[in-house]
RNA sequence: GCGGGAGUGCCAGAGUCUGGAAAAUGGGCAGGACUUAAGAUCCUGUGGCUUAGUGCCUACGCAGGUUCAAAUCCUGUCUCCCGCACCA
């Protein structure tokens, strides 16, 4: 066993991947960094880390000027939780995980630029997070409004839409969002809705990924209607503007503010009430799958083409994140305004010819009961009556989405603190760019059960900066998705403290060429970074407006079926794996067994076999060889897997590349005898090379190239290759041929498969055909029953001889029809083709004896 | 309901784009060689039947279709996974 422990320690310590910028082709590769946990990197970790490697090795080697750095994503709850229950400060807490981190990240071999290494948690990171938010106040493109927003009891902090899935906290699956009404700071990410959509399609990313994020997206045309109502309007939005004179309620959210301004001092105050509360104490998952249910307000809205009276109502299914959060409801041709209707017998008013007698008529067709557009087809009348509200003022086209701005602000203290100050007087004033980084202070109280920022008289009590009058400063931090949103332009530039980062070391190194990261950030991270990106674009920050070309989703990490996980308890520790096999067999390993993007079926014996191979490679260098018959195989073999390599590490089927090298790895072993020296030498220096991206501490100890090797293709001989399987082929056809012929010396019957006819000579009319050699090759594998005696019994004898055996077409034809008189020569047979013989297929010759 | 992906030996996983002898590669299992032994290494076998013969049959979720030829292309269908979901 080679001393993998001496040998990493060695490589590691030499290593240095440090970047700058040069005349070189930039290649920048990324994998999304981590939160540093106390628990250590786990092996989901360790396989992202390690296909990014095995690229930015590869690359490197393919003399590009490659940046590949990593950072750290240090604040976030679990920190914070950490010492409110421990008593463990956060910043001990993070520090202390990033060096394991780093400690471990080393050990692996993973190929990082160390200098460039960020932590969000830092104030030299964070006060850009603090400068951006000022820049983005400027451009409107951050604001505080008052709003109905999640809010998670557990974290005890607001959420963003992210991350909330299906009515529940995203770290707290059991949790219910409750929804509060507070005044928060948003990043008006719909600003930026059409390009984040629109361009999603010029992105080399997965194609799920990029439906994933469409659908969040998710614009649809429809028309802005304005209903009056009282000295004001109630606005709805609707895709389906041809049925406007079908109008027979207007129907709010439960949780729209509104409702309670509408009902104010009614008599229909209490009943309504009560119906909003019960709705709102449903989690939102319970409610969808209820029936319709609402209640009249008591109050009317007047139609804005036919001034009639249109009841408001309250009811459950209307979604308050949705368009306005009123809808217009129209029983005879929407299925759920239908149901609803026939519940609370609210009038059905078809406007378009179709049967609406149990059902809503939702289809195409004529309208009716709709004034000067009657007789009109709806989908024109769609246009035409939009059209028409435009010209009185009374709604417009608008394109809805369902994205919404983002909430940053968090009640939580681990995180960037947002640089406002609040003063009686003045009201927002956001804190000047030269007192910038506003600091973080150690110095709280984790035990108060709020915010525990809030608890810093020193850091919450401010003068006012424009009146200097008593004021005091936001408590909120920036939700962390804030951080990860431009961290991989600071790494071009991490040391600047002058600027965020210079424009010109951006342009040069951005946007990233490959990135790597988790498909669970399909609606989050990765829709947040192009927005930021297209701001900072916009704001003459950077010339590009994308941050990734290309992205790639690793798969998951399982065992026995279920995604390693702590709480599933069925966690392998990378780092005990790297103590006992060497992190060249983790790495081996986890490349090998799946493809990189698919589910990785941990499987406790795969690294003892894996790094049994490294080791049989390792030996393989003092082999001594012999021969040379096999050379040109060899050699052939060679060059062939360098293609068959350099594809599938384009491609992150590195699983594929491994195969081929172990194949042939195996090959040069098993034929020592026919090889020269000096062809062994050759062909495993160029394993070594191909290796390097995958084991790179036992290939560099072995001397490997740093260059990655070049397919010489003249030396590629695919009939070479074949003809070593045709004369084992052959040898075994002889000897059965024998054998029957001894058994059983009557008629042999060769048949060719007609289909196989067919196709032979098809191809053959194509005289380009690349396939038509292969495909001679083939029948003439099986027929070549012929040159029997004499080739045959001598390979047996000296197996290395043969191989050069190469015949062209017509010597196989001859052959062909040698083997026939050969065989029926030889042997005292009839040997004929058969033309019907179905159970001939092709490439075969069956012979069959009467 | 909408969108996306997947169903292949005992297991993981190739092959599907571009139809041409299905099962590469690894694991597991069984046998053998070498070893005092273990490990490593190297052979051989691993769907069923079998007269033991590169013999017969069966096989890529299921059912059809196209084709001389289908895991591969087409249609239908079932199951599983992932995302979104009363989106007006």
């Amino acid at each position: 066993m080679y001393n993998f422990r001496k040998i990493e320690d060695k490589w590691q310590k030499k290593w240095n991947f440090e970047t700058k910028k040069s005349s070189k082709k930039k290649f920048y590769m990324l994998e999304m960094f981590p939160y540093p946990s106390a628990y250590g990197l786990h092996m989901g970790h360790s396989r992202t880390y390690i296909i990014g490697d095995v690229l930015a090795r590869y690359k490197r080697m393919n003399g590009f000027n490659v940046l590949h750095p990593m950072g750290y994503d240090s604040f976030g709850l679990p920190a914070e939780n950490a010492a409110i229950k421990e008593g463990i400060h956060p910043l001990g807490y993070t520090e202390k995980a990033i060096k394991n981190y780093i400690r471990q990240q080393k050990s692996l071999g993973l190929s990082y630029d160390w200098s460039r290494m960020i932590a969000s948690h830092t104030s030299e990171y964070y006060r850009w997070d603090q400068w951006i938010f000022l820049q983005f106040l400027k451009k409107g493109l951050a604001y505080r409004k008052k709003a109905l927003v999640n809010f998670c009891p557990k974290c005890n902090t607001v959420l963003a839409n992210e991350q909330v899935e299906k009515g529940k906290c995203w770290r707290h699956s059991d949790t219910d969002v409750e929804i509060k009404e507070l005044e928060q700071w948003f990043f008006r990410t719909t600003q930026y809705a059409d390009k984040l959509y629109r361009e999603i399609e010029k992105l080399e990313w997965p194609s799920t990924i990029k439906d994933m994020q469409k659908n969040w997206i998710s614009p649809s045309k429809g028309t802005l209607v304005k209903f009056n109502f009282e000295n004001e309007y109630i606005e709805v939005f609707t895709t389906r503007p041809d049925t406007l004179y079908g109008v027979t309620a207007v129907t709010f959210a439960p949780e729209h503010p509104k409702v309670m301004e509408l009902i104010k001092g009614t008599k229909n105050e209490k009943d309504v009430k009560k119906f909003v509360n019960k709705i709102l104490l449903e989690d939102k998952f319970s409610r969808m799958e209820k029936d319709k249910e609402g209640i009249f307000i008591g109050k009317y809205a007047v139609h804005p083409l036919t001034n009639e009276k249109i009841p408001i109502y309250v009811a459950n299914f209307i979604l308050l994140e949705y368009g306005t959060g009123v809808v217009m409801t129209v029983p005879a041709h929407d299925q759920r305004d239908y149901e609803f209707a026939k519940k609370y017998k609210i009038k059905i008013k078809q406007v378009i010819v179709g049967n609406v007698s149990d059902s809503a008529y939702e289809g195409e067709g004529k309208l009716i009961n709709s004034e000067k557009f009657n007789g009109m087809n709806n989908k024109k009348a769609m246009a035409e009556i939009t059209g028409y509200l435009e010209k009185n003022k009374l709604g417009k086209e608008v394109i809805q989405y369902k994205l919404r701005d983002w909430l940053i602000s968090r009640q939580r203290y681990w995180g960037c603190p947002i640089p406002v100050i609040y003063c009686d007087k003045c009201g927002i004033i956001p804190v000047q760019e030269k007192d910038l980084p506003v600091k973080l202070p150690g110095n709280v109280n984790f035990k108060s059960g709020g915010n525990p920022l809030a608890t810093n008289k020193d850091f919450v009590n401010v003068k006012c900066p424009k009146c200097k009058s008593n004021a005091r400063r936001e408590t909120d931090t920036m939700d962390t998705f804030v951080d990860s949103s431009w961290y991989f332009l600071r790494y071009a530039d991490n040391k600047n403290n002058k600027q965020i980062f210079s424009r010109e070391k951006a342009n040069y190194w951005l946007p990233v060429d490959q990135y790597i990261g988790g498909r669970e950030h399909a609606t989050g991270h990765l829709i947040y970074f192009r927005f930021f990106t297209k701001a900072f674009r916009d704001m003459g920050l950077i010339n590009f407006d994308e941050p990734v070309r290309k992205l790639f989703s690793q798969g998951d990490v399982n065992k026995e079926g279920v995604r390693m996980s702590k709480s599933k308890g069925n966690v392998i520790d990378p780092m005990e794996m790297v103590n006992e096999y060497g992190a060249d067999s983790l790495r081996f390993y986890l490349m090998f067994l799946s493809s990189p993007g698919s589910v990785f079926e941990w499987d406790d014996k795969g690294m003892k076999s894996v790094s049994n191979f490294i080791n049989k490679f390792y030996e393989l260098s003092n082999a001594k060889c012999k021969g040379k018959t096999k050379d040109r195989i060899a050699l052939s073999k060679i060059n062939s897997l360098v293609e068959i390599v350099t594809e599938n590490i384009e491609n992150f089927r590195y699983n594929k590349a491994l195969i081929g090298i172990m194949e042939f790895t195996n090959y040069l072993n098993r034929n020592r005898d026919y090889i020269s020296q000096k062809t062994f030498n050759e062909s495993y220096k160029t394993l070594l090379a191909l290796l390097y991206p995958f084991i790179p501490h036992v290939t560099s100890e072995l001397n490997c190239d740093n260059k990655w090797p070049k397919s010489n293709r003249k030396l590629i001989n695919k009939e070479i290759e074949y003809s070593e399987n045709f004369l084992q082929n052959t040898i075994l056809d002889v000897h059965n041929i024998i054998n029957l012929i001894n058994k059983k010396p009557r008629k042999i019957k060769l048949s060719v498969s007609e289909s196989w006819k067919y196709d032979f000579y098809k191809r053959l009319k194509k005289e380009d055909s690349k396939d038509f050699n292969v495909l001679i090759r083939k029948l003439m594998i099986k027929e070549h029953g012929k040159e029997i005696p004499k080739i045959i019994q001598s390979y047996i004898k000296n197996p290395g001889k043969f191989q050069d055996v190469i015949l062209s077409q017509s010597e196989e034809v001859k052959i062909l029809e040698d083997n026939i008189k050969i065989l029926e020569n030889e042997f005292n047979c009839d040997v004929e083709i058969s033309k019907n013989d179905a159970k001939a297929y092709p490439g075969k010759v069956s012979i069959l004896i009467d």
